[in-house]
DNA sequence: CGGCGGATTGAGCCAAATCAAGACTGGTGG
DNA sequence: CCACCAGTCTTGATTTGGCTCAATCCGCCG
C-alpha cells in the first residue's frame, strides 16, 4: 500500500530455529498450544519460513499438515478460473492453517510478508490431542471462532457498503492485532491495496478512494510504510455500523 | 415465490414422533447418524415441531442443543441493527444445527415451512461421540463441510454478478436436494424471493428480474407452487463460471 | 537516475439499487 | 362461492455506488 513490507517490531528475524519455541512465550502468545504441549510437538515438528508471495499449502492439496504462524502474514484465498480473486481471510501471528479442514485445503495460502511457520504431520497432531485433551478442546474452539468469522464475514460481503467494508476491516485488523500482539492502533497493513479489495469484495480503486476519504475526514492517518494509526475509532466504528457517514 | 409452500413429496406428514425414528431409514437419509447411534439417542431426544416462520434458536442462545432436521427446511441468518439481513445458508432435512458453534449459537434459524426437528442436548450428544467414536469423525466432517461452504459463499458474495449467483443458488439448490432426498431436478424453492435476495446479497426485485431472464432464455420453468424445473443445468452451469451470458 | 509495479485520481459508464405502480396469490369472511 | 384484503411478486422508470478505463504519481530498486 505505501512502502515496503516491514513486520510492526520483530525485525526481520525470522526466528525459525524450532528448538527455540517452546521456551519464547512471545512468538506463540495467542497460538493454540501450550508450553508442555510443545513441548512434545518440538518433537515431530517442522519449521519453515517463506518469502513474501510464496504459497504455503495450495487449494486442493491433501491436508495431512498443520501450520502454525510465528511472525509475518498470511492470506487464505480462493480463486475463479477468469483471474477473479476472494481473499477468504487474513492470518496472523498464532493462528493455525489447516483447523477445520476436511480431506484437502479448501484454497491457497500465501504469505503477505516474510512469514515463519511451524508444521506438524496431522497424525502428530491427533496422537498430542489424545495426550492432551484439553488440546481437542481448544482446537474445537478455534474452528467454531472461525466459523463465527465466516459468518461475519458473509455478512460483510453482501450487505455493507464500501466505506462501512472498509471501516469495518480497519477495525478488524486493530482488534485483532491487539489480541495477537498487543499493539492495536498504530496497525500494520502489510496487503496490498489488491488483497484488501479481494477480502471485502471491492475493486483497488474504490480501496483507494475510501481511504482517502477516510483520511480527509480525520479518521485516520497513514503514519509510515504499511502502518495506519485510527485517529477515531468511535468514529470509525459508528462509520462500520451503517451510522449516516456525514457526521463530521 | 409461487403459490403455497407444500413440501416436495412428503405431504404434510410432519412425522415427529420419536419412536418412529430409528426405523424410518428414509428421514434421516442424509442425516449423519446411524441406525445404532440413533438407537441410543432417542432416549435423550426430544421432538419438535414448528410452523412456517417460527424460530428455531435465535443469536446468542445458549448453544446447549443440538438440532437434526427431519423435513421442512431453515434458514440461518443475521440481522442488523437498521434491518439489513444476510442468509447464512439454508438447512434441509438431515442438516443439523449447532454443529462446530461455540458458546452460544451465532445466527437465528427460521423456518421457511412447516419444519420436524429433533433435538439432543450437547452433554448427551458428547456421552453419545464417546460411545460411538465414528461419531465424532462424522460430525468434524460436517463442520469442515461447512466451513467449505462458508468459503464458497464468501467467494459468491464478493465476486459473482446477480446472475451468476442466482445460476449458482439454482445448481445449489438442485445438487443438494438431490443428495438429501434423490429428486433434484424439479428444485423445491420453499424461500420467499425475499430469502433469495438476503441469501444471495442482492434485493428482491433482482432476483426476480433475473429469474424471469433465465426463464425467457428457456433455461429454467416455473412448474408449480414454489418449484423450479431446470431445463438446462449445463447452460446454467455455463452461467455460473462466468460464462458470457449471451448464447442462447 | 531511470524504470517498473503498485497506488492514486479523474471521467464516464453500467449493473444493481431504489422508487413506484400494478398484478398475482392465498387466506378470510360474508 | 365469491369478494376482498394483505402480502408478495413482477415490471417499469430512474438514480447511484462502485466499476471500468485511462492517466499520472510515487516509492523502491537496480
Amino acid at each position: 500500500m505505501y512502502g515496503s513490507i516491514v513486520p510492526p517490531s520483530a525485525s526481520a528475524r525470522t526466528d525459525t530455529r524450532l528448538s527455540s519455541l517452546p521456551d519464547a512465550a512471545s512468538p506463540v502468545l495467542c497460538a493454540p498450544l501450550r508450553r508442555e504441549e510443545l513441548r512434545d510437538l518440538v518433537r515431530t515438528q517442522r519449521a519453515l519460513v517463506r518469502a513474501r508471495g510464496q504459497a504455503v499449502v495450495r487449494e486442493g492439496d491433501r491436508a495431512d499438515r498443520f501450520f502454525v504462524l510465528n511472525s509475518g502474514a498470511v492470506a487464505l484465498q480462493r480463486s475463479l478460473p477468469d483471474g477473479r480473486r476472494q481473499v477468504l481471510d487474513f492470518l496472523w501471528r498464532g493462528d493455525v492453517i489447516g483447523v477445520g479442514d476436511g480431506e484437502r485445503f479448501g484454497y491457497d495460502a500465501l504469505t503477505l510478508a516474510d512469514t515463519a511457520l511451524c508444521t506438524v504431520s496431522r497424525p502428530d497432531l491427533e496422537r498430542l490431542t489424545e495426550d492432551y485433551p484439553e488440546l481437542a478442546t481448544r482446537l474445537a474452539r478455534i474452528g467454531s471462532e472461525r466459523l463465527t468469522h465466516a459468518f461475519d464475514r458473509m455478512t460483510l460481503l453482501g450487505r455493507l457498503s464500501a466505506e462501512e467494508k472498509l471501516a469495518s476491516f480497519l477495525l478488524e485488523l486493530s482488534e485483532r492485532q491487539g489480541r495477537c500482539s498487543g499493539r492495536s492502533n498504530p496497525v500494520w497493513v502489510p496487503m496490498s491495496a489488491t488483497d484488501i479489495a479481494d477480502y471485502l469484495g471491492l475493486r483497488v480503486e474504490t480501496v483507494s478512494r475510501r481511504t482517502s476519504a477516510f483520511q480527509k475526514k480525520g479518521l485516520i492517518r497513514r503514519v509510515e510504510s504499511h502502518r495506519i494509526a485510527l485517529l477515531d475509532p468511535a468514529a470509525l466504528r459508528e462509520v462500520a455500523e451503517g451510522g449516516e457517514g456525514d457526521e463530521d
